[in-house]
DNA sequence: CATGAATGAGCATTCATTCAT
DNA sequence: AATGAATGAATGCTCATTCAT
């Protein structure tokens, strides 16, 4: 059982969501993320959302105590699944290149597979800003990149990639990376094949590794 | 409609403007960009680019025709702006490789230079819709990135570039660059003195053009 | 409508309430009492009220027809009681000054003791309106004073009270009395102390009555 | 001229309001009255008061800043006004007697005079809370009843007034006084006549003060 | 040219109430 | 007897746009 309240909440503790109100919240966010992708952040209302969700905007405030609860739930759940995927993929790796591989091959498997919700997350964090005005990509990112920027200060301590200042390198792998994501939010149809295929090359001759 | 009267409007074959005009119009696309960089897209009201710009809410459709008139002006100028500078930059230079470094130190420099009007830009492209939904990237992007395929075309061709799908380097070739541009967005203050040393040749590495 | 149902209403000749509905009632009116108190009668939701009582919020509906029946249930059961203690007092005294003094007395002390319940109760007479508009206070007050003019009438008749128009005067002394109710509706941990012991001969010598 | 915004805003040091301005904050505020009087604090909605102001709701905006701006230029005016009647009447006077006298006859004729004001004025003071959930009438009070207390201290100093905890006297000739504001919240209509004529001795009786 | 004024649509949010189970 | 779920109306507020002067 919940707390008394009638109206359930973002709670990230509350491990005990009955089923409905689970679906509720999946289709919520689902609905949340077809309307980011269709007509955009800025005309994302709660109306439209629920209106795909079928449900009236008003019954949204019993999942979400919020619009920015219920987006900020999205970014969350697109970005850590997308971390759970490239962590999966470097684990067992050993050496840079092979970790680096790894990461941005499995990146961009990511990226390709849950394009709908990567898209509609970063369009989320590109265009929310916190009641102070604050915008969201300010508030994370140290712990994003942490494994990113681990791998390559690896692979220079090794010697296997060029050394360069490890804020630089980490922000250029991430913006060869995320050309991924751009691409299928021009076109979430886009067949991501040849990126997926020359982006890694492309990566690790940037980085001065062997493209063996 | 306004279209029918003698206001003036944003009709770009008017030849016919006057010097108050032209700057009024100068004023409300800088106080556009200040207001867009520090409030976001989305808080960027009229009224408060109005007034960074002395001028009445009221009074801004007498140049421009709407909202959307003035912020797609201000993108436009922006791009503009940073396409003659990148081709002013590549005239004249012989070599693939030659021409993209010069393509890319010019871009990362017209960036640095004029990382407000750029990272206005950058945010009204990505934020804004059409009243039908269309997002802006999906108009332009031809025309813009011909200097830049062509380059790299070129470069393929003469063997000193290696051989990619046209399409996919250029997309990664401007991501790297549009590094630059999510760097200043996130702090305007941003030291971009590393990222250009470092960029160029990490671009050259991945093309697999020799750094010499 | 609930009123053709067989759910029990607020109907005040049914005698044939259950012990635990006795319960339920008794809860949400304590629960509204303390709610109201907090944060006021525009504030008091249903939900609150309920979270408070440990009812979920649509159960109410089944003890009270709806939230105006609560509230006004609150009101009648506060001035009920109030009503009862000044009544208890008066009876039995002789002469119109030691029945004033009594019934002085007794409300003072009455609001001191049940100060929650009373302060909530002005708040919700105060601020209620019906459907029409009709605020609560037009309602009531005939009889709720009825009491107190005929000690002031006979006091004035016997010639102890100087002679004033009674509607005048009960008004005079009830605003005095209900400095109280003000008191603890500002602070509801006021000490009374000071006021019960001076209103009583401020009131007897306004009535032109020795205080002896 | 005041500040480039095109909103008109409370600003309390902007001494240039524009003539319609003016009229149309009076407009607004004699609206906000009636709608308060008529159908109570909590129905009053800015639609209702724009309505019997003639004016869209949106518009009201254009001079208030908020709902609550409005309502508490509503509260000052009506209590700077009040304030204004009472010092104004017992300037001049000598002796407690003779000062609170005057403090009580214009006290009670302003309320006579300005009584829907008056009447909307209390209505908010009580019903009203701050974002916070801070009752209005925590915040003022200290100031408010300044003259009050000075005349009732200076009496009871002089010996002319019994003497009684000055707290607890200002506030019973407080209830007293103020008993003219809820008859004519009861009755916006109601002739005050009779209890003018006998408040003031029954006040200065139960002072303990000669009602010669 | 420019302004103050006004409008109407759209927004997120709150809430009493209803209903199937 | 009780609950979670859902609804629809209402509210304060923002904003691009329009208009008379």
């Amino acid at each position: 059982m919940r707390s008394e309240t009638s109206t359930p909440q973002d709670d990230p503790t509350s491990s005990s969501r009955s089923f409905i109100e689970t679906a509720r919240r999946r289709q919520l966010i689902d609905a949340a993320v077809a309307t980011v992708n269709e007509v955009g952040y800025h005309r994302a209302s709660l109306a439209e959302i629920g209106r795909r969700a079928g449900i009236v905007k008003s019954a949204i405030g019993y999942y979400f105590s919020s619009k920015e609860a219920l987006l900020l739930e999205l970014v969350q759940e697109a970005f850590t699944a997308l971390g759970e995927s490239v962590l999966g993929a470097v684990s067992g790796r050993e050496g840079a290149t092979a970790r680096l591989r790894a990461y941005a091959e499995a990146y961009l498997a990511h990226v390709d597979a849950h394009r709908h919700a990567i898209a509609a997350a970063v369009e989320v964090v590109v265009s929310h800003r916190t009641a102070d005005g604050t915008p969201l990509y300010l508030v994370e990112d140290e712990e994003d990149t942490a494994l990113l920027r681990s791998i390559l200060t690896a692979g220079m301590d090794e010697g296997v990639f060029r050394r360069m200042p490890v804020a630089v390198v980490t922000g250029l792998v991430e913006a060869v990376l995320d050309r991924a994501i751009t691409v299928v939010q021009r076109d979430p149809r886009a067949d991501l094949g040849d990126l997926r295929s020359h982006a890694v090359p492309f990566l690790l001759r940037s980085l001065g590794a062997g493209d063996e």
